[in-house]
DNA sequence: ATGTAATATTTTGTATGCAGAATTCATAGT
DNA sequence: ACTATGAATTCTGCATACAAAATATTACAT
């Protein structure tokens, strides 16, 4: 088994996710290297590497001498968010390959039948509707596509633990899961997309009550 | 007038880009950081913080141990990129302030139209093209989404020096250039939208021959 | 001549050092 | 008490230094 070699700078900014969705950081904060970088047993070097990059994911925000912090949630830059990733995975599945779709379209619709019933911790119900979107868009192609979608919804993670608690609004959420699945069994692309689209934009107005 | 206090990396980024666009690096050529630094007369840490943006918005790519390159042309990828940035800007269109586009529209088809005339330089066509673009979408309130497309458009000036010549195929943009500018000025925001996509799609099949 | 092993050189990845900007704290004046 | 001013401190941005990995070179054997 080759042991793991990939550059710190890399691992750091799994780790600064990690944190971020343990809810480590709040929005705004600002982030002193030096005593991150101690904290983490590196030198602010790949740190800093690994800052850049975040801030180029919408992660963070950097301003000139002032350095690094988390970019401040707001309910206009969320909804724009939302926007984006509903039109790049509607266009994921678009270009994705029918026959993959039909295959694991059971498959869908069953996780997002028994995710319905079972209530859950927060960081689960994410991680199941990640994999779930990582699942349904499979079949894409289009490498760059989903690398972006990865990265666009890398800055959405920052709101993400605002929505603590409550399950209620999951259940819409598995509801209309079903309902894309459902569409994919029936070998209607265009509806799935278009219900992928609705998923994004009720998952926003869910959310939107939460953020300041 | 405060002079300009922009960190180095910024503008390294932006002196790279240039020279990519003049076609100074040709793609798969991978980057020596101590003689570039010395030849931009700063040191590899901001340029080390530059060439990581770059990566990041697919302009380079980066291998453990090996440094980094800037990235290879494919076909594939073009198609992929054309596609993403049909689907944004189609979106960007689609949350534009309709009075905005009604009050630029003529102004779109004017400047689509004067071009149509005069031959130029490459340089002055794409820097046309893309001035053109960004008049359409200056409507959208969407930050993040203009952010992300001049981020992907970026991705994509890896080809553009690979058109060179030839200044045919030019017409025809111009040519749907202004027949997005005349659904504009008929109040058709789908005909539009639409249009702009085919634009993209048609760019993309002009381009694809030259690729290898 | 060709292939391979050992060694030298180059180049990246990371750590440390340093100058200047930003912030904080203290002091003086109103 | 509150503001303003200036010194002290902290922190960022950039440069340099060092270690390890990768590449090139040489020597040698077949």
């Amino acid at each position: 088994m080759p042991i793991e070699r990939r550059p710190l700078r890399e691992q750091i900014r799994d780790e600064l996710m990690l944190r971020l969705d343990r809810g480590d950081f709040s929005a705004g904060t600002d982030i002193n290297e030096a005593a991150l970088a101690a904290e983490l047993g590196v030198s602010r070097t790949p740190l800093r590497e690994a800052l850049i990059t975040l801030a180029g994911e919408g992660v963070l925000e950097s301003n000139q001498g002032r350095g690094f912090r988390f970019a401040p949630v707001s309910r206009k830059e969320f909804r724009e968010l939302c926007a984006i990733v509903a039109a790049l995975e509607a266009l994921a599945l678009d270009s994705s390959d029918p026959v993959y779709l039909e295959r694991v379209a059971p498959e869908l619709l069953k996780l997002a039948q028994e995710f319905s019933d079972n209530i859950a911790e927060r960081q689960d119900i994410e991680r199941h509707d990640d994999e779930w979107h990582d699942l349904l868009l499979g079949g894409c192609s289009n490498e760059r596509l989903l690398d972006l979608i990865t990265s666009v919804k890398a800055g959405m993670r920052r709101y993400s633990h605002l929505v603590a608690g409550e399950s209620t609004p999951m259940e819409r959420a598995a509801e209309e899961h079903c309902r894309i699945a459902e569409y994919l069994i029936a070998g209607d692309l265009e509806g799935a997309a278009s219900a992928l689209r609705d998923n994004w934009v009720n998952g926003m107005e869910r959310m939107m009550s939460r953020i300041p």
